[in-house]
DNA sequence: AGCCAGGCTACCG
DNA sequence: CGGTAGCATGGC
């Protein structure tokens, strides 16, 4: 039997520790501590809409302008004109439909008034899908939560783990099953497993 | 020069 | 329910 735990400490050895979630275009290897305020914790909400189904480098352009323009803020996006918002984020693709999903985020995050969401409240955010809501909690919140991507799916298929595609909430529960709920051990997991992903 | 990226919604049978 | 078209740009 392949313990996952052994596969992630051979993605570790041979990736080395990946420093997510990016703040500012910066990792910060084995530094479980970010976000450290709210700002951070926003643009990390923001990086997980963006970077759906679209490579970071592209998503590290739109959140370079948007922190230009100075409206990487949940405020200040409600306030953008949708034509420069949608410029703004334009080169992270989908920039009609990502537009009005970070509208509605921002409206959800405001409504929040510093609280942590639950799963059940961001899945309810128009845009927010299983794996949105899941890197929001991890990476956001430190919820011990595991993300499943399409990599992780890749992974387990070619290690014979699992048959053939199950549910994102099966696999999620593998994780569960095997692991001992601690974020930081989540972090680097699942950002090993895009990383492998990446380079193949 | 295609293919594909750190998905989601809407709609189909 | 599961399956899939459409969304869009830029890197390799």
């Amino acid at each position: 039997m392949r313990d996952i735990k052994k596969i992630y400490s051979e993605l570790l050895n041979t990736h080395g520790y990946q420093g997510w979630w990016p703040i500012a275009g910066k990792y910060h290897p084995n530094d479980y501590s970010y976000p450290k305020n709210e700002k951070q914790r926003f643009e990390i909400c923001v990086g997980a809409i963006l970077t759906q189904n679209t490579a970071w480098k592209n998503v590290e352009k739109a959140l370079f302008t948007l922190r230009k323009e100075k409206i990487l803020d949940a405020k200040k996006i409600l306030d953008t004109d949708d034509e420069r918002l949608k410029g703004c984020i334009r080169p992270a693709g989908y920039f009609n439909q990502k537009a009005r999903k970070l509208k509605e985020f921002s409206k959800f995050y405001i409504s929040l008034d510093g609280r942590k969401p639950t799963r059940e409240q961001l899945l309810s955010v128009w845009g927010v899908g299983k794996e949105t809501a899941d890197s929001i909690l991890l990476y956001a919140y430190h919820e011990p939560i595991f993300v499943v991507d399409a990599y992780t799916r890749r992974l387990l298929l070619q290690k014979k783990i699992i048959a053939v595609s199950e549910s994102y909430d099966e696999i999620q529960a593998f994780f569960h099953k095997r692991l001992k709920k601690d974020h930081k051990k989540f972090n680097e997991f699942h950002a090993l497993i895009v990383e492998r992903g990446k380079t193949r």
